[in-house]
DNA sequence: CCTACTTGCCCAAACGCTTGCTCGGTCCTA
DNA sequence: TAGGACCGAGCAAGCGTTTGGGCAAGTAGG
């Protein structure tokens, strides 16, 4: 995912807006953040904002991206140097929750607007990125059912969908009013949720 | 949740028209849905929406107190005749599903315009139910902690945030491509997920 | 060292369009 | 003939975006 055909000469004032806009893509979505929400945040008119980017779909595009390159690089490291899945399976819960914590942005996103992105042709490559995704840990999964670590009547399809949308819970917790968890508590809790289930022995 | 102090005569037709709106918020949610949608959905033009009800916000608010009042009935008789509470948090999982699969635009709106809502006073219900929510939860899992049933060291109150949120999932996979799972189906296997994990023994 | 010119960043004002909503009037039914 | 349901037209506000210009810093040439 290289940069763009024409524009982005990636200077600094330009990543700082792209983290102004990202911080407000966080917190309430990408549609319903405004440019002139965005330029003020940036201290500098909406239509100054023009300058930097031909649009404001760029910016949500730039964002997206940037996220599904982490992920599936984290997701190339957790697969190597290992033949357990459950090791990869633990390798993978953990890349995902820190690529998560560092493009919260990209997370709301794909929550709240992800029927409006995907609807356009110039998002196309979301489809095909999260189909990458799901295939990387669909292969995990069968090869744990195969060698007798996962239980052989587990659904690997459905368990993806369950895990992938329960990772993406605690990012969105990180504002959370009164007691907050630390993020090593909160995959902990998840990972031995995953394994064993919340049954004593 | 009786009915507001003024508006709502409960006629046929605007009940109709909610149904629509509901379809929509389902699909779109709430801030993303145009009374124009709305209209276009009933046969209607927009501003005839208006000898129905006196605002868009009006809809969403009978489509949320519903869902609210229907999930708390739900989890009333869930732990009522049970002292167990592996059967009350089975019978609440349940009743939970069953209450989001009955309020699938409920779910979209809590979800996708969380923040627009809570930030209103007119809303401020929402967070006083879902507070209500969170208690009897606790309250099931502090029970079986206490008894033995579960695990001693569990956070109750991370587990109940992963569980709620893990529970709006499903829902929310409704008009999924290819391969749709039945009600049951992810239920059992969420079930499954939540007691033993998903190691073999 | 002064000048001329470029370049990057931004302002001010406005454009066309969509949004939620209003209002006077018309139609149909009872 | 009264009243519920809807139309048709429009309003103000907000949206993403465009346009023309100003201002400071840099860079070359004389």
């Amino acid at each position: 995912m290289t940069t763009a055909k024409k524009a982005a000469p990636p200077s600094e004032r330009r990543a700082d807006l792209i983290r102004h806009a990202a911080d407000l893509f966080a917190e309430k979505g990408f549609r319903a953040t405004t440019v002139r929400e965005i330029a003020d945040a940036a201290g500098i008119l909406s239509g100054s904002l023009y300058h930097h980017f031909d649009s404001k779909e760029s910016i949500g595009d730039e964002i997206l991206r940037e996220f599904l390159d982490d992920v599936l690089a984290g997701y190339r490291e957790a697969a190597a140097g290992t033949q357990d899945p459950r090791v990869a399976i633990e390798r993978m819960v953990r890349s995902s929750t820190a690529a998560l914590s560092r493009h919260r942005a990209a997370l709301t996103m794909l929550q709240n607007d992800w029927a409006y992105f995907s609807a356009q042709k110039r998002f196309a490559y979301l489809r095909a990125a999260m189909r990458e995704i799901e295939l990387n840990w669909i292969a995990q999964l069968e090869r744990g059912k195969q060698d007798g670590h996962f239980r052989a009547d587990l659904d690997a399809r459905l368990i993806y969908r369950l895990l992938r949308d329960i990772l993406w819970i605690p990012t969105s917790w990180k504002q959370a009013r009164g007691k907050s968890w630390k993020t090593d508590e909160i995959v902990d809790g998840l990972l031995r949720l995953l394994f064993d289930g919340i049954t004593a022995r």
